[in-house]
DNA sequence: CGGAACCATTAGAGT
DNA sequence: AATGGTTCCG
């Protein structure tokens, strides 16, 4: 977006930086812009510096985004602005943990201090598999814990509620728990009777007074299931509702047995994290919270004039008072939407948003109990609402709202949730909005069939493209002139087709592929739940030690029935050529190598069996992983349902598909909104795999009980969870929040589809689905191959040591270096060169980067962008180089490899020679019969400077040179 | 209208 | 294991 003039509402909240400020942002309502604009005003009207300035973001890319729209706005550049506290919350943190928090873990009670080289772990499977680590010996070490480590099946599992509890602000200390944070863990009283009271209200029926929803929901409650001391369904009549005195029990019973389970198990954690030299993102940010409580001198040195939060509706409630902490006067401004706030499972907390000055006041209050840390007043908060929205059309954005009060259950009363807020208003002039719902058996072919009724199709026309623009002041007929000639028929990528679950996306991606519909998946996969990973774990058991499982799966695919199977493994007597094939991939030395061959076999060209190859091949710096680590790698990750990004391919004309989630912040001109199924969505909910839960009227809870009482010892379903559980109410408001998020991603049309068994939400809404007989045709896009560039040298069975090209390049040549643009200057030409090179719609910044687009768009042929390039170098140490080519120009005669230089001298060529030598070994294997030129190019003077390849002996000399020094220093 | 039995389903992903 | 919906009986 270009940046206007700011509408009224945008202005005043750039104008207000005095005082507490919570802005509604709505949808599309130029939320970054108003912000970053303020941020510059702040710099321009006060004699603050961008260090006085706190700016925090939830995801990196919107951090980075910030800051580069402060570049623009601002006379600072991005060097001045590199140490600027523009930040996600969790960088923010771990910065200040380890120059201020070495201390921190004895406020706790633990000895231990933060060491320098602390590990901050993103991967959840990691941390789950460290946790259940820590486990097992915390199960040996409690003997008096015995009955609680019963009810588990998996004790992972507690690993989440861990989180869950970091994230409210509850933090242990080795005696008990930090200040009075342990409080919520009991629950709270007067809010869990409060909604008890109101659930348990007789309804109206003809004939008189029925069951009370609370009543109700304990319907087939049958005493058999509990332990001895459940009450019976008699017991719990007090007709027509349930009796108060019996679930006032259930709440009050002891629970010190578990309370104390709880804390032990997280401050043992928490000091065997440390013990271990590592962190996961929760506790870090309990240790911030708890360095900053503790350290007045810290928060008087760091703490900010201005403290400006992005997203609020995604904080939880220690974020919120790390804020607060961090600000040194009132000037906070929290910037967010509730109607967007769709990651609870996060443990993120609407309610900060929702309630802001009551928790202000609260948070405020509790962190002053003991001491004054918060020396400013909270008793004064403006709301500021952007209410203008650049995105979508005036019948869209009314139609949006009715999706916040649809009732996901038959019993479910939302009322007006919408009361009081102000509606969003178009500034499209035009609105030729297309709102339709449609339905169909199949599901899959409706959507296919819609896609193609809609591309190239007038009466779904778009914006395709960005001119005329009427002036700011022209008249409303002139403006309507100028956006009707902008409008023109669709293409794929105008469309994207949101789901609530992957497991509908994934279908729908299986049946555009038979029908050559160009369809791209975006978003996390289960990787390790695909047949490709599934193939590869089989062959990798067979080629290890753990045949039999592998012979199993390879057998059952080549299509042997069960008894054939069975015979087989029993007599191993397996087929000849599959023995052959084993052997030949037994030769094999990389895994890379090993993968390829199993896929291309298999001929498996899908993304999941590139995007497994990337995975496992660029897992751990320095080093491959081993075939026996692979296969525990892969079992537990499928074990942990981990999810990895799958990029779809850029350039391509393709219509978008993802989850609700992946799409929140992005807009698109035509959205398809399918999966409005029955279960699917609204979703309700999964049986809670941790046996201890945590509720916030609740607190802790068991929902299964190991108890003696009755003949044999037994783990028995807690019966005082299930009672409270169904004294109260459902929530299904996060769910309306996704259905409102999906449909304000809209620009210009909006399509709902369900299939067989609509849901709630489909019938919700105020049109009526049409029904279809859907009937894709088939057409001819094929997909894009790709292979990464890997050689395999099946020799030595040793392992070899990855070493990256840098590491075989001498970094001290820069020290003689007159200039130098820093890294960020470097990432985003990069970054800006492969979207280019990719074909995407950007804007050179920079004259460097002009010099790259002049480059690239001077090149006739076929490009392969930021390609990983595996160089073995065999012997004894064996050794891998690694590396990303910057760009690979391929014509049939010959191939130019180019690397991006931004350096304004050329103190490094020499270097850099190291580098590309590496990635020409690498393309002459893969294509040995064309001509491999070097180039070296220097943004800053647009020159390309070929250089002339190294010998393989060499690089293989430098590389143990590199090894040697590396070792010896540490 | 209340109650019981039975059925189908089982998510989402930042740092 | 938990959830909401559906169906059927008295």
């Amino acid at each position: 977006m270009s940046d206007p003039t700011p509408n009224d509402n945008q202005q005043q909240l750039i104008g207000s930086t005095d005082g507490i400020y919570r802005v509604d942002a709505g949808a599309g309502t130029g939320k970054t812009f108003a912000v970053t604009r303020r941020y510059a005003r702040i710099l321009e009207t006060t004699d603050a510096a961008p260090e006085d300035i706190l700016l925090v973001t939830f995801t990196r890319n919107a951090a980075a985004e910030m800051r580069d729209r402060i570049v623009q706005q601002t006379d600072y550049d991005l060097r001045q602005l590199q140490d600027a506290p523009i930040s996600t919350f969790h960088a923010y943190c771990f910065r200040l943990l380890r120059r201020h928090g070495h201390t921190a873990p004895t406020a706790l009670g633990i000895d231990d201090q933060i060491p320098d080289s602390l590990d901050l772990i993103e991967e959840q499977a990691r941390a789950k598999q460290l946790f259940r680590r820590f486990m097992s010996r915390f199960a040996d070490d409690h003997p008096e814990h015995a009955d609680l480590l019963r009810v588990f099946y998996d004790r992972g599992t507690l690993h989440a509620l861990i989180g869950e509890l970091a994230a409210k602000g509850v933090v242990p200390t080795r005696n008990g728990w930090y200040r009075a944070t342990g409080e919520p863990l009991t629950g709270d009283r007067e809010r869990f009777f409060d909604a008890f009271t109101a659930a348990n209200q007789p309804n109206e029926g003809a004939n008189g007074p029925t069951n009370s929803d609370a009543r109700g929901a304990v319907g087939g409650w049958d005493a058999g299931e509990y332990a001895p001391d459940a009450p019976t369904r008699g017991e719990l009549h007090d007709d027509p509702r349930i009796s108060r005195s019996v679930v006032e029990d259930a709440y009050d019973a002891d629970r010190d047995a578990l309370l104390a389970f709880i804390h032990d198990v997280y401050i043992e954690y928490l000091a065997f994290a440390l013990s271990q030299n590592y962190l996961t993102q929760g506790l870090m940010l309990a240790l911030a919270f708890v360095m900053l409580c503790e350290s007045p001198g810290v928060r008087a040195r760091i703490g900010h004039e201005y403290v400006m939060v992005d997203e609020f509706q995604d904080t939880n409630e220690l974020q919120f008072k790390i804020a607060l902490l961090l600000a040194r006067t009132n000037n906070i401004c929290v910037v967010g939407d509730w109607k967007q706030s769709i990651y609870g499972f996060q443990h993120t907390s609407v309610a900060n948003i929702t309630d802001f000055g009551e928790r202000l006041q609260r948070f405020t209050s509790e962190l002053n109990a003991d001491c004054r840390r918060i020396d400013y007043a909270v008793d004064d908060v403006q709301t500021i609402p952007l209410f203008e929205n650049y995105r979508s059309s005036a019948s869209i954005l009314s139609f949006a709202e009715q999706s916040l009060s649809i009732p996901a259950t038959s019993s479910e009363d939302v009322g007006d949730p919408l009361a009081g807020t102000r509606s969003l208003e178009a500034t499209n002039a035009v609105d030729n909005a297309q709102i339709d719902a449609y339905r169909a058996d199949g599901e899959y072919d409706l959507v296919l069939d819609r896609i193609q009724h809609i591309v190239k199709n007038e009466s779904y026309a778009v914006e395709t493209s960005n001119e005329p623009q009427a002036d700011e002041d022209a008249s409303d007929e002139d403006r309507i002139a100028a956006e009707h000639e902008r409008l023109g028929p669709p293409s794929y990528d105008d469309i994207a087709v949101f789901t609530r679950t992957r497991a509908f996306a994934r279908g729908l991606l299986e049946r555009a592929e038979e029908y050559g519909i160009p369809l791209a998946y975006e978003g996390g996969v289960e990787l390790f739940d695909t047949p490709e990973a599934k193939l590869a774990l089989a062959w990798l058991r067979i080629a290890e030690s753990d045949g039999r499982r592998g012979w199993a799966v390879a057998l059952e695919r080549a299509g042997y029935g069960f008894e054939r199977t069975q015979t087989i493994l029993d007599e191993e007597s397996y087929p000849d050529a599959m023995l052959q094939f084993r052997d030949e991939l037994t030769e094999l030395e990389t895994l890379g190598g090993f993968l390829r061959r199993v896929f291309d076999r298999y001929g498996r060209t899908s993304v999941y069996a590139d995007a497994l190859v990337d995975h496992l091949t660029g897992l751990y710096d320095g080093t491959l992983l081993t075939r026996g680590e692979t296969i525990s790698y892969i079992e537990e990750n499928l074990a942990a349902e981990t999810t990895v990004e799958i990029d779809a391919n850029p350039g391509s004309d393709a219509v978008t598909l993802q989850t609700i989630h992946g799409a929140k912040g992005l807009e698109y001109p035509i959205v398809i909104l399918g999966n409005l199924n029955e279960r699917s969505f609204p979703h309700y909910g999964q049986p809670p795999s941790c046996p201890i839960v945590y509720d916030d009227a609740t607190g802790l809870r068991q929902t299964r009980m190991y108890s003696e009482a009755g003949a044999y010892p037994h783990v028995y379903r807690n019966w005082r969870h299930r009672l409270l559980q169904a004294c109260l109410p459902s929530d299904y408001d996060e769910e309306r929040r996704l259905l409102y998020v999906a449909m304000t991603r809209a620009k210009r049309h909006l399509l709902f589809t369900a299939g067989e068994e609509p849901s709630r939400f489909m019938d919700g809404l105020s049109i009526e689905a049409e029904e279809i007989d859907p009937d894709p045709t088939p057409e001819s896009h094929s997909p894009i191959d790709h292979e990464p560039f890997t050689v395999d040298v099946p020799t030595s069975r040793d392992i070899p040591t990855r070493l990256g090209v840098h590491d075989i390049m001498d970094d001290s040549v820069y020290d003689n270096r007159t200039g130098g643009r820093g890294t960020a200057f470097g990432t985003e030409l990069h970054d800006f060169a492969e979207a280019y090179a990719l074909g995407e719609s950007v804007e050179p910044a920079n004259n460097d980067q002009r010099a790259v687009a002049q480059l690239i768009s001077g090149l006739a042929g076929e490009f392969r962008v930021e390609e990983t390039a595996l160089l073995p170098l065999p012997g004894e140490p064996a050794v891998t180089l690694s590396g990303i080519i910057d760009l690979v120009h391929v014509t049939d005669t010959q191939i130019d490899v180019i690397d991006y230089k931004t350096d304004p001298d050329r103190v490094a060529h020499e270097e850099y020679r190291k580098q590309l030598s590496a990635y020409y070994h690498v393309l002459a294997s893969v294509y040995p019969d064309r001509e491999i030129r070097l180039q070296v190019f220097y943004t800053q003077t647009a020159e390309s400077v070929e250089v002339t390849p190294l010998s393989t002996d060499r690089l293989r000399e430098l590389a143990i040179a590199a090894m040697a020094g590396s070792s010896g220093e540490s």
